[in-house]
RNA sequence: CGGAGCGUGGUGUAAUGGCAGCACGAGUGCUUUGGGAGCAUUUAGUCCGAGUUCGACUCUCGGCGCUCCGACCA
């Protein structure tokens, strides 16, 4: 990509109001544009990176026996009405057509998810399945805040599990905890996440919510200093020790729920009759679990994480390009040598942003730190004159000068 | 939903009852190119609605919007 076709433009100053690391410099650097408090547009640059995570979350899911769909947001009211949560959920953005018929915009897809499942599970052999989507939702937050990390209208990833018997839900259940704990590896914040008990509801005695830490994060976690499991607010002061190993020593963090695993068991599968017939001919209503990721809530948390004071550090794994190629000067043959690099990166299968811009060397670095691809390529007289090209690192001080035909080799390290 | 703060070109700001100004950005041309370049030139604004006043960006009332704290968040 030449950026000097890009969409979007780099913004030397933030927003004034806006406090969060995430929203000032995912807007200044042109990733997302905010058309509403909690509402944002996603721009190239911002896309790209929610490719990235939704694909690693996507393989993931797949791997757990997830199969994609992709389910309306725009809901019929009865469907609501069927398990209540028409009147009960305050959250639940309500719009009328012209003919005063009343419909929800999806917070959760449980009531259109099981209806829909009950036209293909009928039998004990049809269970079990999982379905999943990542989709957007909508919730009528009183205050949403902080950019990506609470929106009014976000992405979701949900995953909906459908089995016969507790054991087996048990069962994947303990699969898709271990794909979640992939899944944030992968986006380079499993460090900072943790596994975080909750409430349950009726069917379980607790859910798992994945907690990244932050200082950003509107949630306080307990970390238990024994088993490194963590409890929330709630079944801190419900239970009073480590619901894990009885540990009572806990640190205290700000975090982000960037994750929550639920079993649902027959809260919404009985309201719609989703059950089966069993191997002795009884019926069984259908037990389920559901398995939330905000991608975009994600993406903040991440900015929160890696970034320093001149702008984004993208993790290799989820930044939009994996190199920044800058020319500096215009001669001719810097040009040229530029030129014969980005194609060759190009062919060699390296995603490159391409800063042919006839901007300042001042403008392009400082632009190259804010957007924080992970590698920066310069090309310019002096490098050509030390006999190469300048390769650095966004995590790190110090570059080097290595030769043309040795930068692809390079850019295969992997690192976070 | 309770509390606080704030709304002036795309962004950041000045004018506090009397000519809406500055910087950055953006556009055009030329010159530049190792840490937000220079010159010339152009562009673009008082959130909305009432009220007070000879006169309102400024004061009053109402609305809308944004940010922050709290509450809420299967």
């Amino acid at each position: 990509m030449r950026q000097s076709q890009l969409f979007t433009k780099t913004q030397k100053d933030a927003p004034k109001d806006e406090v969060s690391f995430n929203a000032r410099l995912l807007i200044r650097a042109g990733y997302i544009d905010k058309l509403m408090a909690g509402v944002y547009t996603f721009l190239p640059l911002g896309w790209r990176v929610m490719e990235k995570i939704q694909n690693i979350i996507r393989e993931e899911m797949v791997k757990i026996g997830g199969q994609e769909i992709f389910m309306p947001a725009l809901h019929a009211k009865e469907l609501w009405e069927k398990t209540g949560r028409w009147e009960t959920m305050d959250d639940l953005y309500k719009i009328k057509d012209k003919s005063e018929r009343e419909f929800a915009l999806g917070p959760t897809h449980e009531e259109v998810v099981a209806p829909l499942a009950k036209k293909f599970i009928q039998s004990h052999k049809d269970l079990p399945k999982y379905v999943f989507q990542i989709q957007n939702k909508f919730r009528m937050e009183l205050r949403s805040k902080s950019g990506l990390l609470r929106g009014r209208e976000f992405l979701m990833k949900d995953l909906y599990s459908f089995h016969l018997t507790q054991e087996d839900l048990d069962a994947y259940y303990e699969k898709a905890l271990a794909a979640y704990k992939n899944i944030f590896n992968r986006l380079g914040i499993g460090g900072e996440t943790y596994v975080t008990f909750a409430s349950g509801g009726s069917f379980s005695k607790y859910s798992h919510e994945f907690q990244t830490i932050t200082p950003a994060g509107e949630d306080v976690i307990y970390i238990c200093e024994k088993c490194k499991m963590a409890v929330n607010r709630e079944i801190k002061s419900e239970v009073g020790e480590c619901v894990e190993c009885g540990g009572t020593d806990f640190r205290e963090e700000k975090a982000v729920e960037v994750g929550n695993i639920f079993k649902l068991g027959t809260k919404y599968s009985a309201p719609f009759d989703l059950s089966v017939t069993d191997e002795k001919g009884e019926k069984k209503i259908v037990i389920m679990g559901c398995y939330g990721i905000g991608p975009a809530r994600s993406m903040g948390t991440i900015v929160e994480i890696y970034h320093d004071e001149n702008g984004i550090v993208w993790p290799e794994a989820v930044a939009p390009f994996r190199a920044h190629l800058l020319i500096l000067g215009s001669r001719p043959e810097v040009i040229n040598e530029a030129e014969n690099i980005y194609q060759n990166l190009r062919k060699g299968g390296v995603d490159v942003l391409f800063d042919d811009r006839s901007e300042s060397a001042g403008q392009k670095f400082v632009d190259a730190d804010l957007i924080g691809i992970p590698y920066r390529i310069i090309v310019s007289e002096k490098t050509l004159a030390a006999g190469g090209i300048e390769v650095k690192r966004r995590s790190e001080k110090e570059s080097e000068i290595i030769s043309a035909e040795n930068l692809l080799e390079k850019l295969k390290e992997k690192r976070k």
